[in-house]
DNA sequence: GTACATCTTAGAGTACACTCTAAGTCAAGT
DNA sequence: ACTTGACTTAGAGTGTACTCTAAGATGTAC
């Protein structure tokens, strides 16, 4: 196998990910990415399974995971194998809430939906109104 | 047409809508929900029109609205019919918000599953491996 | 080599949406 | 009448997740 030659700066990243290098700075400080290797310089270099990492994590984040609990779903990364059910059990609990709020987000849409067929009608009845 | 006779307790209407009494007050204090009556000890009164208007708040809270937007919304409903049109287009801009919410969260939905799908095979794996 | 942009850090500041507190008034049951 | 719990207000406090600042080191183009 061979190593990783990839090599990102700070700011590539943030434009392949969508976050900014405020947020993948942070990020690193609190855990949530492992710590990155430095050029000579000390600048962070990304490699190519950085960058899968920060992009499953801003999956996470964008599907309503609390930045904690992504933390935790880390650390297990971070200890290895034994922990693959655990990771998976984390993910099943949230895949179950990202399904919620898409059932939810459904159901309230129809209520909107509902109002602006309600206000067309209005706009109609006004429009026979002003003839 | 007869005076809605509904007359609910800050406490019954926070069980109905699933708010607190404390976010009910600060909604009408920025002015989300417009003055509601008094009993004439000074306790808000609520009427089955206020409970409309709040469960319709909630939903568009619950699609991800901001509550400067909902309130930008309350002051067009405020000012009568002559912003029908305007609410609308406000409606169908977030309509389409939430289509992309959805949209945006299936994907990564996707993402998730693949994800506990690859641990499924891990663990089978380490399972056939300790036979 | 000289600008000028980009990188580094620790720590402070911000935006959003609540959420709670304190001090006092009011309502309902016994 | 008394207790207990709900109500009132203005304003302070909280949690979450960034987002920015300052001061200085480094990298890149001319």
């Amino acid at each position: 196998m061979q190593a990783d030659l990839t090599e990102l700066t700070i700011q590539e990243v943030a434009e392949n990910t969508g976050l900014t290098a405020h947020t993948l700075r942070y990020y690193e400080r609190i855990g949530l990415i492992f710590p990155i290797n430095r050029a000579e310089s000390g600048h962070r270099r990304y490699c190519s399974r950085d960058l899968d990492w920060i992009r499953f994590l801003t999956c996470l984040r964008k599907t309503g995971m609390p930045v904690r609990e992504m933390k935790r779903f880390a650390e297990l990364v971070e200890q290895g194998d034994s922990t693959i059910t655990q990771r998976r059990a984390l993910l099943e609990t949230h895949r179950r809430r990202i399904l919620n709020t898409i059932r939810e987000l459904q159901a309230n849409l129809s209520a909107v939906e509902w109002k602006i067929n309600y206000y067309s009608d209005l706009e109609a009845e006004y429009r026979i109104a002003d003839d």
